[in-house]
DNA sequence: TCGTGCATTGACAGAACGGTCAATGTTTTT
DNA sequence: AAAAACATTGACCGTTCTGTCAATGCACGA
């Protein structure tokens, strides 16, 4: 029962940790708000940045295995399937639980690029250019690194100006901007 | 002298907010690297939100300004001041003290829609998409609004993964899949 | 039935949090 | 020179922070 306990804890703190920030966040409510008692928390982890590095880790799979199945889900071909990115963000932003990327969010409060969770933010990046890289190549783009980190700047500017501002016709934009850059590319 | 002593406060309490986190920066800490005692600053501000406030506001009109001089420094016509917009992005990359956008890390800290903190990041944002719309307008654009809303979130996305990854060439990729728009409409 | 081991708990420690206040300079006015 | 006005300070308040610990409850094997 110690692992699904333990995992049972990461789903809810990562639900906790999405409504308040990390540091604004203590783990006294956190302790509350998962239900499960401080002390015991301590024992699945030895500090809070162990933890909420647990919760990116679970952030990372869950995102990246939504975002891949829905795309798949909505599309077939690759270069249909990089549009389709831009509608599943579309439907994130409209969640009501919309609250931006915690991974934004994490680079944001932990600026130093040598922290542990600075750096956890970073490889999720990284691993989400990679998944537009394969798509971008299997689509017989002309220059797939570039469109990939291009399509990247949307994406985050997507997820940056949806939380600012209200979602509204962010996603759609995006979605034109990038069409029209793989346009460019012969797609 | 009171009001440049409150200017100065200001001044040293934004590169110190910069550095660390709104959370994450102590009152404390923030008056030793201010030079300015607790009570002092206390004196001229309320509260730390007040404070932050106050911080908002100069970073609003010193980036503005900043960025509006530089692009009209280096290019004339607007079209070619829209695609300045993004070499001007690169220097500030560059800077060693860059730390990303006080805006999208207090919209980070503080998600709350209708916290001050948020709703004076959002503003921000929107006179940059003021200053977009009115260059894409003059530049002769078949839709202005929708031009600048992409350049946009070229620009966001791009100070995001700035901060996240190295400053790279990411920059000069917002500035190409910026051509590759204008190109679109006419530009 | 009695231990043994493990999970859980409320209370606590020490530091840091935002914010306040009486006391002490330091000007400025008369 | 005396006094009124203002600026500044270190110490302090109550709360909350991360992290700890002795005590308790509870399942399960002998």
């Amino acid at each position: 029962m110690s692992a699904s306990k333990r995992e049972d804890l990461v789903r809810n703190a990562l639900k906790s940790f999405n409504r308040g920030g990390f540091h604004a966040l203590g783990m006294d409510r956190l302790a509350k708000e998962t239900g499960v008692s401080k002390t015991a928390i301590y024992k699945h982890f030895r500090t809070k940045e162990d933890l909420i590095l647990a919760v990116l880790r679970l952030r990372d799979e869950q995102f990246r295995n939504w975002m891949v199945r829905r795309v798949e889900a909505l599309a077939q071909s690759p270069r249909e399937q990089l549009l389709a990115v831009f509608d599943t963000l579309g439907e994130w932003f409209d969640e009501p639980e919309f609250r931006s990327c915690m991974f934004i969010k994490a680079s944001s409060e932990y600026q130093d690029h040598s922290h542990p969770v600075h750096a956890a933010a970073a490889e999720h990046k990284r691993l989400l250019n990679q998944y537009l890289n394969r798509l971008a190549g299997a689509a017989g783009a002309e220059a797939p690194e570039m469109l990939a980190r291009q399509l990247m700047l949307l994406m985050e500017g997507a997820i940056v100006l949806a939380h600012l501002h209200a979602p509204g016709t962010i996603a759609a934009d995006a979605r034109a901007a990038a069409a029209a850059l793989m346009d460019q590319q012969g797609l």
